[in-house]
DNA sequence: ACTTGGCACTCAGAGGTAGGGAGTGCCAGT
DNA sequence: ACTGGCACTCCCTACCTCTGAGTGCCAAGT
């Protein structure tokens, strides 16, 4: 159907428009690229691809463009993903080094993400469900007011107020401690809920209320999944882009938490880069973007994901190729710390 | 200088640009108000107030248009803080209501304001520096390393992984804990660093190395000043307006923690509502740019500030009766929590 | 069967021009 | 001190033309 000059011209076109911001023609491709045959072969193959839906014309009379669909294509078959040079590896490695503490790590990673593609970098703080529990605290604030401390093996911390009905002694608050740690020290997230189920029942008649109190709580925080933290930076970068639609919409879809979740997509494995282009996407107010994102957690698992925004007119192997380098480097510092 | 008509005038041209968005003239002037005189002598007037810097012509033949300087008599002069309807007022209510953490109140204030103004706007969280420890934690993670978890009476929970040298047995962490606490408890942030200063010295021989260890480091949170943290929401209400410059500019400053730091100005007094004008402003980007600003916090003790952002071309009175309600009610919740 | 040069055609964008209209400043009269 | 009248300014819009990049198609060449 398409043999190589044709897919040759294709990629040519998306490097050419992607660098230029305006359409091709067949005259300038056989200029820039040496592909060996004159223009008006390559209007003919032009033709065909515009056919198939691979390149558009934006009217009559003006060069090509790509398509969503041509943009797919050279993704997935046209492109290789471009390591980074040493100077932004270094870059990496000196911006990420210096964070001491998870919400710090996230800050610094998406900032330095949107830095290195120049584009709007989006970040999803590691998932509570996958990872388990290291401690739990409970700390008397007030009279009848506890806080509960929960910390991930991610270094995530968790933190809830519990209102009692009466107040509560200090030996209660460090005979539930110990039994809430014994029950769920190195316990998966997601088995948490089982595993602390029955802890009413295991302390005095008296303490009951307190405890179904504090548990009551604690599942709350266990299964709250809609809250799942994603942040992103870099929405200046938007400025410089001309969108199909007005910018306002893409502003605002990046400030709803739950549009950014999805855009994000499903956590998968670690590492694996998703790319979705345009019409691809699930969100109305994106249609003229593209999100390139990768998975990235501790070891092989996936414990959230992060990526980039941009145009559907973005380079690709570049913007893979610096969400990859900095998904890995995220989990590296996730595991070492 | 200015008689009583002039200043009407100059209100009435502040009232009119603002909600049209358009150079306004003579005609229209008396048109829309009643000021009982004709079109030419409002003529004079304007070129009176022209010639002192309140008002200015885009082009010869084109309405009048309000200055910084005429903005800044306005908001000092002509115009009286518009108080919320009922059903803003309930709005805030309900939304701030829901909250269940700092993190969350925080949130929740920062769009909470971006939709009542139709504006960009800014939240401080409250500063660590005024209020006082409720609790400290110790928390060991792994064989060298602790967690310490600082609860101020804000509701602010600040965490430190803390690296010793040695392994740490949990008695010396009990030692520590109840320590520090007895040491903090209630204590001013600011006054902290004085109250644990001899920390190592009440310490067994050999703890001492892992007191210090912690010591650093509660010194180091305690300290970090310019870790304020601020946070922004309503990005998208700019795409509504038209800068004077590119909003790329505005943008790149709302990203940047230090200039939104400076962009609400010094802690002062809570509920003193501070604005900035256009040029008043601190940055370079956001010379077209007014702020609104308030501290807030429990009683009349300020803790932070907040505040929205928006053209200088902006309704000053609803504005500031938005950033005065929510600052106050932002505190009553603290105080509550 | 593919490639090529030639050629007529299309159409967005730049640049130029004219007319309308909103607004002003000034002046003489009340 | 205020008002109506009037000449003037100049932005904005609509309309025009013209240019040039780019195309599609065709007939000839390999």
């Amino acid at each position: 159907m398409l043999d190589d000059r044709k897919l040759a011209v294709l990629r040519a076109i998306v490097e050419d428009y992607v660098s230029t911001n305006e359409p091709v023609g067949s005259k300038g491709l056989v200029d820039r690229h040496n592909l060996g045959v004159s223009p008006a072969t390559i209007r003919n193959d032009m033709a065909v691809l515009e056919e198939q839906g691979y390149i558009a014309q934006p009217h009559t009379s003006a060069g090509r463009v790509p398509t969503d669909k041509g943009y797919r294509l050279f993704v997935d078959r046209l492109s290789t993903v471009k390591p980074l040079s040493k100077a932004e590896r270094r870059a990496i490695e000196t911006f990420l080094n210096g964070a001491y503490d998870l919400d710090d790590v996230v800050r610094r990673t998406v900032r330095l993400l949107a830095q290195l593609t120049r584009q709007v970098a989006v970040v999803q703080y590691p998932s509570l469900t996958r990872s388990s529990v290291r401690h739990v605290e409970l700390v008397p604030v007030a009279d009848q007011r506890l806080l509960l401390v929960l910390i991930t093996n991610t270094g995530r911390v968790e933190q809830r107020v519990i209102e009692t009905q009466s107040p509560v002694t200090e030996d209660t608050i460090t005979q539930l401690r110990a039994l809430l740690n014994t029950c769920l020290d190195g316990c998966r997230l997601a088995e948490a809920p089982t595993a602390v189920a029955d802890l009413p029942d295991r302390v005095a008649v008296d303490d009951r209320p307190v405890a179904a109190a504090v548990l009551s709580v604690l599942l709350e925080t266990l299964v709250e999944k809609h809250d799942e933290k994603v942040v992103f930076a870099g929405a200046a970068n938007l400025a410089a882009v001309d969108f199909a639609q007005s910018f306002r919409d893409v502003l605002e879809a990046l400030e709803e938490q739950v549009v950014l979740m999805r855009l994000l997509g499903e956590t998968g494995d670690s590492s694996t880069l998703t790319v979705r282009i345009g019409t691809e996407n699930p969100h109305e107010g994106l249609r003229s973007t593209s999100v390139v994102a990768a998975g990235y957690g501790v070891g092989d698992q996936a414990l959230a994901r992060l990526g980039v925004l941009g145009p559907t007119r973005m380079d690709y192997p570049g913007t893979m190729g610096a969400v990859r380098a900095v998904a890995r480097y995220v989990g590296q510092i996730l595991a070492g710390s």
